[in-house]
DNA sequence: TAATAAGTGCAATGGAAGTGCATTTGTTAT
DNA sequence: ATAACAAATGCACTTCCATTGCACTTATTA
């Protein structure tokens, strides 16, 4: 896999075994994964080098993190031309309360917010919780 | 407060004074507070019973569970004919990125939001972030 | 007032996030 | 090529919050 190889590169990251195993791991799935499923999928490596790899992707806007509500963060790879940092680039995430997943709504971006005056929006959160379209067939 | 035991009441909840010193506390406050916050504030008192107490809140829908991306699970009272669980009635929650508070905006109800189909919206959990109106002046 | 149920407090557990340090691996310059 | 250096990895440990088991106390009801 050349490109991901060439994608690291241009973010800066240096390509080691772990990253690019990791960057894999996280292109199969479709949904977004915690450390510990990580962990599951590489008993091999260390938990430390996983959560400092996904740091490292996080930092570089390789992998955003998500916020679901279950109280752990899951992580899921940004899109091509993803800019998570821009607000008006945010997307939805849907958590399934029954299988327990949460993947990206990528397209599916999240409409302007008003807030009273004297507040200042820099960042939107929004999970959407319910049935995904796997369970609910 | 002879209205508070009357709440209470009518959702089935023994009137005890931990209780209802605990629900003054949330009266109080307009923003969500954490478990740790009630216990500062009532240091006298277990860390458990404040935990069941606020457990117990929830399940009789006095108070809403928040989860603000901080981490750290806050609560805050429901206000009169608050339904939480029903979708429509969601409001949505600010954090402060500056003094770290987070509060209900409680007359600002989240948009309807579209899902692809086969997905089954139940439930929605939106946080806004950025500087609030106190920070922001 | 005895019997029972609910509430409270203490202690301990578990899970996830994060950090310090030693070791290994990779990169760069001489 | 090799020494010097920087980054990556692994191990151990710590911290923080959430949660539970059990004993004890308080309140309710027969």
């Amino acid at each position: 896999m050349q490109t991901i190889e060439k994608l690291l590169e241009s973010k800066d990251i240096r390509v080691t075994a772990m990253r690019l195993l990791i960057y894999k791991f996280l292109a199969e799935k479709e949904i977004a994964v915690t450390l510990s499923d990580i962990e599951n999928a590489f008993e091999k490596a260390d938990r430390t080098t996983l959560y400092r790899t996904i740091k490292t992707f996080e930092e570089k806007d390789i992998v955003h993190q998500i916020d679901d509500g279950t109280g752990i963060t899951k992580y899921a790879l940004c899109e091509n031309g993803c800019n998570c940092e821009i607000e008006t680039d945010l997307h939805l995430h849907f958590h399934c309360n029954n299988c327990n997943e949460t993947i990206c709504l990528t397209d599916h971006k999240i409409p302007q917010i008003k807030v009273p005056d004297g507040f200042v929006s820099e960042n939107v959160n929004l999970v959407v919780k319910g049935i995904c379209d796997k369970c609910s067939r």
